[in-house]
DNA sequence: CTCATAGTACGACCGCCATCGAAGCACCTC
DNA sequence: GAGGTGCTTCGATGGCGGTCGTACTATGAG
């Protein structure tokens, strides 16, 4: 039977307008989470959460994931067993403009991004 | 006579290209120092470290200046008994191009920095 | 010299957050 | 179904950073 089964694998998002700056840069203020977020930038497609490169253990990473959605910096969507991730970069151009763009081009600068 | 005494007030700032990306973003995730940044940005002249708005005791304020200081945001000098206060905007600018303007915008956009 | 003003240094406290491992759950493939 | 993969949840831990009050130093004014 076509049961609501997948009602329970949506990810809630909050809309850009209730993110605060506070927010935005506690979560970019950490490394690992910059990271992910450089590779994400970087990357051609979206990305599932067991591809990225960090050093830390998966439930902190996931921690992480947490952090940056919350933030409205990424958007998490499940495909079949994984969970993909794209950035919000139009949004919150619109946002805060040029400051996740600004991150970015600061964190490629210094080689953040574990480089491949 | 001009004897050399001022030396003794002298204040150490790091080259802008010594400042890493992780000690601005944590210099500026912290709302206290977003404020003092906020009200120096606003401010026509250099301000004295006792003349801000915040929340906190004076000696937290001089940890904050610190902190500003350490990570190349702001610059500080001596005047008579006063410490004076002014922001590095060009040096940051040219150091990490359109990240402290972006946050400066979005944090006046929030009506931070401490409304007089 | 003496006092007042401006800021610093120090030590203590506390809360928060990044981290981990282990256990659990949802979906896909046989 | 049964098993496996992919990610989450939970509870515990540890360390760092923001906060304060008090004592202290340095400068300027009288």
């Amino acid at each position: 039977m076509a049961r609501p089964r997948a009602a329970a694998r949506i990810v809630e998002h909050p809309d850009v307008s209730e993110v605060s700056l506070q927010q935005l840069l506690e979560a970019l203020a950490d490394p690992v989470r910059r990271m992910v977020v450089s590779q994400l930038a970087r990357a051609d497609e979206d990305m599932s959460c067991g591809t990225f490169q960090a050093p830390v253990s998966l439930s902190t990473l996931t921690h992480h994931f947490n952090v940056l959605r919350e933030a409205g910096v990424i958007r998490q969507y499940y495909l079949g067993t994984a969970k993909m991730n794209t950035l919000r970069t139009d949004e919150m151009e619109q946002r805060f403009p040029g400051l996740l763009s600004a991150v970015l081009a600061a964190s490629v600068a210094e080689g953040e991004a574990g480089a491949v």
